[in-house]
Parts: structure tokens; sequence; C-alpha cells
RNA sequence: CGGGGCGUGGCGCAGCCUGGUAGCGCACCUGCCUUGGGCGCAGGGGGUCGUUGGUUCAAAUCCAAUCGCCCCGACCA
């Protein structure tokens, strides 16, 4: 697209910021005009927050081609019997918008396309020789969100890319996960975003299997925990916690661990901290127990895919078998947070709630705050930590009463001992050494997952192997959400004037002011902005010239507010000594150039910024 | 879906409690003025007060229903 001029241009921009708006990529994207809504989670896109939307769409395009994907396009309004197949029409929950034809048909707006391409694929691959295979679009999607907020980063109408990996077994799916991991990699580095790569709960498939990509940034909806030495990341569900070098938690103890476990009357007591002031002990010194009820608790099946989060959407989860619900005792250290997210993937359950009072009362026979390991008639899961204590404090499964000088293997037996809590800043890394981690908020702009053959074995996609036998392509899915990485840009990079725009993704790379009004000497200023606005169109750069016939203030003032990376102004000041000055929207202090000095630094710039 | 809040010119708000002919700032239009950080002066246009029903001589205001939107919780790119 050629430069533009402003007057010509459709932005509306607002002083002030509409009372629907609360997050700063929402706020600035609303007054700086680029998008408006039409309905909740249902936005306009105006011309400058269309351009950025391109912007991000084709660095994608350019980096999927680049790792061997192949650009398809797939309908946004998909036959019910598609996904009747999968099993998610009913699955599904409302976020799947239904609607009928005029023959009564089922259709619903497809969220994702699974589904779709699955049948795309099924219809006509046959061969092994065929594979690998990686189609992907970039499209609308909808999905009827409980809560649209935030503006473009929960709408319910989105664009997202979506990509479906195809492949013959499991190593050939993995090196395809990996081409995409590479891929994300490359193309949010190149819309200037800072970001993690995050392991996520992927259930019992495997370590790697599952990443989200994750932008960091204050007002983050999500808490990922990286390590500050090495590249390990995951979000809070998954973070693991390290092994400590040695134990020193209860050295304070002494010889104590020679005594007999004692019962201590500890009325109207339930809370760690209130047993713990109430005794005059630390937090550390407990051991906390959660009931837990474990459902679709099942043996694993060996070296079968067993479901993973995904299974939440509906989606065939892969396995079968009797499975049953039982409750469990989960312990953790007075001062940490269990983590039942760790015991469902270490037991392969479907879910692991905590129990309710009922259920929790008839098993310790106790009020609830009393629950201990002591003495206790379930399956006992320890944390690392709490089963590194010597001696402990803990319920004593009796109401108003606590039990201390308790020793593991001696008073209680645990079934199992493993990595059970919620990691907690400065905790040692699972990956390195010396690592620790280190909290940080974040945006989740994409998720590369590996899937198996969910899908294709559910609606029976096969290929022939080189043995002429049937087998279900293995797949994989990766997305990126598109109009929410553009959102997670802003709300990484803005100040309190406006946007602050990566030079890839920006909407036009330099702004120019000519700050005379076009009579009199403004005829110069509005001269020298067109001869550079030509110089530099010419060499790739986009430009938008501020032609308006407004005061300068209210030219910076919108300058600031779009965040264009480079602003040129060309006033009264400049024009007596014939140069311009130039700034980065980035930092405070410009810099005076000739015209034609600028126009080569400028591309320069902006060629730097872009290529990488 | 549960809890909280809000619907008054394009945007931000006041008025509502205590009914009596709808107001302010910004934006917009015209003229003059001004020209390096949302300038000044003067004039002007625009709102069936979310919708429906009720109470009343009279409803933005009181009552009921309904729709929409925002915030907090369980889901996701």
């Amino acid at each position: 697209m050629p430069a533009m001029k402003r007057s010509q241009l459709l932005v509306p921009t607002l002083k002030e910021a509409p009372a629907e708006a609360q997050v700063v990529s929402h706020i600035l994207l609303l007054r700086a005009g680029m998008i408006r809504k039409v309905a909740a989670g249902i936005y306009n896109f105006l011309p400058l927050g269309w351009r950025a939307v391109r912007k991000v769409e084709q660095i994608i395009r350019e980096e999927m081609n680049r790792a061997g994907a192949q650009e398809v396009h797939m309908p946004v309004v998909c036959p019910a019997e598609l996904w009747q197949e999968s099993g998610r029409w009913t699955k599904y929950g409302p976020e799947l918008l239904r609607l009928k034809d005029r023959k009564d048909t089922d259709f619903c707006l497809g969220p994702t396309h699974e589904e779709v391409v699955v049948a795309m694929v099924r219809a006509d691959v046959r061969s092994y020789r065929e594979l690998p295979l990686n189609l992907y679009q970039i499209q609308t999607k909808f999905r009827d969100e409980i809560r649209p907020r935030f503006g473009l980063m929960r709408g319910r109408e989105f664009i997202m890319k979506d990509a479906y990996s195809f492949d013959v077994d499991q190593a050939a799916a993995m090196v395809a996960y990996q081409k995409m991991f590479d891929a994300y990699g490359a193309i949010f580095r190149r819309c200037g975003l800072e970001f993690r790569a995050v392991e996520a709960d992927t259930g019992n498939i495997g370590g790697s299997s599952s990443h989200e990509f994750q932008v960091l940034a204050e007002s983050g909806e999500d808490l990922i925990f990286a390590c500050d030495a090495c590249t390990y990341a995951a979000n809070a569900e998954k973070a693991a916690v390290g092994k400590r070098g040695e134990t020193t938690e209860s050295q304070s103890f002494g010889d104590q661990r020679r005594k007999e476990k004692e019962v201590v009357a500890t009325p109207g007591k339930g809370k760690v901290e209130e047993v713990a002031a109430f005794m005059g002990a630390s937090a550390r010194e407990f051991v906390k127990t959660l009931i837990v009820r474990v459902d679709e608790f099942r043996e694993r099946s060996a070296g079968k895919p067993v479901a993973g989060p995904r299974e939440r959407n509906g989606e065939p989860d892969g396995t079968e078998g009797a499975t049953h619900t039982m409750l469990a005792a989960l312990c953790v250290r007075g001062d940490h947070e269990a983590n039942p997210v760790k015991l469902k993937l270490l037991l392969g359950a479907g879910t692991v709630e905590l129990a309710s009072d009922e259920e929790v009362t008839r098993a310790t026979h106790a009020a609830v705050g009393f629950a201990g390991p002591v003495g206790l008639d379930l399956p006992v899961y320890v944390d690392h930590d709490a089963a590194a204590l010597e001696t402990f404090i803990s319920g004593a499964n009796q109401t108003d009463a606590h039990v201390k000088n308790c020793v593991w293997g001696r008073d209680a037996k645990p079934t199992q001992v493993a990595d059970l809590r919620v990691a907690a800043v400065g905790d040692p890394c699972p990956r390195c050494a010396d690592g620790h981690l280190k909290t940080h908020r974040g945006i989740e702009v994409g998720h590369v997952f590996y899937l198996g053959d969910k899908y294709s074995r559910a609606m029976n996609a096969v290929y022939q192997d080189a043995g002429g036998n049937d087998a279900p392509f293995v797949m994989g899915c990766y997305g990126i959400g598109v109009t929410r990485t553009m959102a997670s840009a802003i709300e990484q990079s803005h100040d309190k004037d406006g946007i602050v725009w990566p030079m890839s993704i920006a909407p036009f790379h330099v702004a120019i002011l000519p700050l005379l009004s076009p009579t009199g000497d403004g005829a110069k200023t509005a001269a020298i902005a067109d001869e550079m606005e030509r110089a530099l169109e010419a060499r790739g750069v986009e430009v938008l010239v501020d032609d308006r016939d407004e005061r300068p203030g209210v030219k910076f003032k919108d300058a600031d507010l779009i965040g264009l990376p480079l602003r040129v102004s060309i006033g009264k000041k400049t024009l007596e000594t014939g140069k311009v000055e130039v700034k980065w929207r980035s930092q405070k202090e410009a810099v005076l150039m000739a015209p034609e000095e600028a126009v080569a630094w400028i591309a320069a710039e902006v060629a730097k910024a872009v290529e990488i």
C-alpha cells in the first residue's frame, strides 16, 4: 500500500476512552481509531487496525510457508455432520455456536477446524507417499465465549491461524511439531514481542508435546514460571519443582525425632496459620492434608496416549476401559500450595478436585480442617518437601486436635512421594543445576499441540502404509491468535501517551507531520513532506502524512496515540535551518537532519527492523 | 451461569433519592483568531433519557418486566 494522507484515512481518534474498555490494548485500540465494537466480543477493524492485522498475518504466512506448510481456506460455517463424527457435536459446550439453514440442517460456526481438515485430508490423501502434510489457514473463528472481555484479547469472533500436520507415525509428527515450534519462535520474534515458550499441561502424552507461546506482559491473564538460568518455562499448573540439594527444614527439632507422636488439643483452629500461631510453631513444620476426589481414575495403558486437557473441549480421548472414582489424601508442607493438576497427571485421572465437606468428614471422622496422614485410611500422596520433614505436625483426624512429633514411615506411610505442589518463586529449576524459578504474567498467543490419532481414528481417516495396511494419520495442531497477538503487542509496548508499535507490525512505518497550516509558510513544510513521502515510498517505506489543517499539538498527540515507530516533524524551527526533525516514538530525543539525509536514514532503519 | 454495577446527543458524565417542558465537558458545523504538545472568542446543529408496560394531572426521575453492556468467578488462541 502506498503512502497515505491522514486527511483521507478514517482514523477517528478519541481523547477519552469509552467506559467499556478496561485494559490498555482495548483502550488504545479504541482511542487510536483502530477498532470499534459491533457487539459483545465482536469488532470492526478500521483502516489502521486492519493494516496491523495484515502485517501480523503476513509474517505468519511467510514463516509458515518457510516451514513447509501450505495455506488453504476452510469454511466458517461447518456442517454438524462432521462434528457428529468426531463426537464433539454433543461434547462441545455452548461455546459452539450452532445454527440451521433453510432446510433445517444443523451447522456450526467453526471455533477450530480439526473436523473439517481431517475430512479434507481423508477424502484425498491415500498413501504414506503423500505425507508429511501440513495445512494451515488464517481465518475468522467464532467461539461463543461465556464472557468476552478485554477487547481483542478475548473476543468471540477473532482471527486465528490454525495449522494441522499429518504424519505416518509419532516420530514423524514430532518432526512436524518441532518445525512448528521453531516457526512460532521466528514469528513472534519478527513481531517484536518478548515471549516465552512454556510447557503446558498435556495429559500424559509426554513432556514436549504441548507448548504455549506466552507474550510477557504485566496485564497477562496467565501466570507462568520461568528459569532465570536456562530456557525452562511452564505455566502455573505445570511448573515442576526441582530437587533441593539437602533438607535443612527441620533442624530446629533436633532430637525431638525420637519423641513419640503426641496429640494436642487445638480447639477451633483448622487453618495452618492459626494452629501454627497457637502452638508457637512455623507453617513449614506442618504437613497440610487435602482430601481430594479422583474421578475417571484408570490404570494407564502402556504407551497409549491418555486424554489430555483438550478433552475438556469434548475431544475424543483416545482411550477406552473402565474408570472409577476414589478419595485420596494430598499432602504438602504447611507453607506450600497443593497442585491437584499434578496429582491428576501422576494418576492419569480425568479430574482431581477437592472432596466435599461430607466426603472429608466421612473419610477423616473429623471436621474439615483436621485431616492428616497419620492413621488415615486413604492412599496418601506426598509432595517431596513435605516428605522431607524429619518430624511434622498435622491434623489428627479428630475434630479440634492436631498431632505433633510425627515421623514419616513410623507414624504414616506415603503411598507415593512426588512433585505435587504449586511452584513458588525461588524454587530450584527442574531442568538445570543452578537456576531458580521466577514468575511472569503472560498472554497466550500461540499453542502447539501433538494430537496423535484422536481425530483420525474417530473419523476413520487413514492412509495406506508401505505394507499396504491402513493406519490413522498421526496429527498435530498449531494455533496462533492473530488479533490477540496484535493486542498483546500493545499490552507489551505502550506508554501514557499511546501505542509504541514494533516496526514490523506497525500500520505504517513513519509519520510525517508538516506543522504549519497549509497557507503561507505552510506551503513549504507541505512541499518538504510530499517530497519525503515520495522518496521514502520509493524505498519501500510506508508513510502516513498528517496533512490536516490542525495545530501542532493536535498532530503530536495523535501521532503519539497511534504510535508509529518513527516521526518526522517539519515546522518553523526546522525550516530555518533547512532540516527536519526525526524521532523514535520510543525515545525522548529527536535528531535534526537534512531531508535527503533523513530519507536515507529512515529507509535504512526500517529495513533493519523489518528484515530479520 | 452465579455475584456486583451501569444504560441520558458520537465520546465522557451530571440530573433520578425529594416526579413539574433535559444539562455540562469533549467532538461536530460557521466565522474570526492562533500555529512546536489536544489554543482563544462568538454563533450553531444534534438526545421519543435502552425497550415495553404500569402508577400519576404530569415520569429521565417511582414500580414491574425485558434487552444490552461492564466488572469479579469456572473455560480458551
